[in-house]
DNA sequence: GCGGTGCATTGACCTAAGTCAAAAGCCCCT
DNA sequence: AGGGGCTTTTGACTTAGGTCAATGCACCGC
């Protein structure tokens, strides 16, 4: 169990600052936990400062009328979450919950403001996260309306065995029923699809343990987007 | 016709600044003319720097391998756009092409991470500015995954309506085909859906103008998502 | 006025994927 | 070991919306 001055010298956001840098958001930072499936903050809550993972797993999702969810990240620890009302107008966009029992780190929004208005290295480290976020909703919503649900899966399933480093083999970090809502679809087209993919021998599914028999085929389905085509 | 200074005083990302910080940015930024359908930039173009639109229309696309495009934003007189690759990696991840016969500005990259660097103030409206993005993208996920085409299209005019200041009407900034492409559909579905609009008596369409008759109608169909909830 | 080029509409058809309902596995807890 | 409460799978059915192809329409230069 790392202590709080570790998880924020091994973040994302506070990597690369010195010790006096760190020692001053240590100083603003509180540390909370949260439950399996506990919620730590609903859209149009107002947000008073921003979170990042300390251990465990959090999802950020949107629900529509109808009770369907739509999640839009899964962050794991050292990963920042809920920066948006800090800088633009007050209210959070999204739901976050607690997808396992997890520790988060809070830091309050007027107290983060001062620091970076003082560091500007620190301002340009938020600028990078907020780029990089940019960019992957590019890639999601690319994902969303221009491929089919397999071509969803496939890209989904390299861009795992890169974060996790195995060309072979990947671990879900999430329950089938949550990769449906991140790949914004249904449990019961997720499961038709993995039968449909191992049948056609691109992967051998054993639970959350997916192995990765033909990366070729699914690097040219993440692409095309379509099966068979 | 605008100055360079008038429209970088009047740009989102630079209001609110002092004649001096407004200088120091005039002073680095280039004006470009493009023609309509003129390429701005392309998907994995090394960013050099960002923009900000001086005149006319820009759009901020993705395309698929079959060559369908999905519109991610469009973008008008004042604002910024490519500033992704400004903090976060080198290359661009989208495309964008000229509408109209429009002209930009151009921001190079270094001298802006500069003036950033010494000018907190203006760290923090490049923070805002990134953020609306993401807000922006927030809400553009949801549309896309948990509402039907008439729902994005009913959240598309209501939007449209607040922009232009105008409950009762509004008129298109761009033709029906990059509309259908903005929404995540096709033009087919797109003209279907505005007759079945029109046939209900939610809205009328002449051209590029669209009469609002029933907002209420509308709002409905914008928060739940699909047509005869 | 006339052909051309691009945009918009219409119709017939097809299919991916959602819905509803039920069964089967699984895991954890006592 | 047994049972409740999940997650996942399977099956039958429906439907939104994409595809393909043709036609209509408007604006433009000549």
């Amino acid at each position: 169990m790392l202590s709080t001055r570790d998880i924020i010298a091994n973040s994302t956001l506070f990597k690369g600052l010195t010790k006096d840098q760190l020692a001053q958001i240590q100083r603003i930072a509180r540390l909370m936990a949260f439950d399996r499936g506990e919620p730590i903050f609903w859209e149009g809550d107002e947000g008073k400062g921003f979170f990042i993972v300390a251990g465990g797993t959090v999802k950020i999702f949107k629900v529509s009328a109808e009770g369907k969810e739509q999640i839009l990240h899964i962050y794991g620890p050292g990963q920042p979450f809920g920066e948006v009302p800090v800088f633009a107008g007050e209210h959070f966009p999204a739901n976050a919950q607690a997808v396992d029992k997890s520790r988060v780190l809070f830091i309050p929004r007027q107290a983060f403001i001062d620091l970076i208005t003082a560091n500007p290295s620190m301002a340009l480290n938020m600028l990078a996260v907020l780029s990089m976020r940019l960019r992957q909703f590019t890639i999601q919503i690319e994902n969303l309306s221009l491929k089919e649900v397999p071509g969803r899966l496939a890209s989904y399933l390299i861009y795992l065995s890169e974060e996790q480093r195995d060309p072979d083999a990947v671990r879900l970090p999430v329950s089938k029923g949550q990769l449906a809502s991140l790949l914004g679809t249904i449990p019961e087209t997720l499961s038709r699809i993995f039968n449909k993919m191992s049948s056609q021998g691109y992967i051998d599914v054993q639970g959350a343990e997916i192995v990765l028999r033909d990366r070729q085929a699914l690097e040219a389905l993440a692409s095309s987007g379509r099966m068979n085509g």
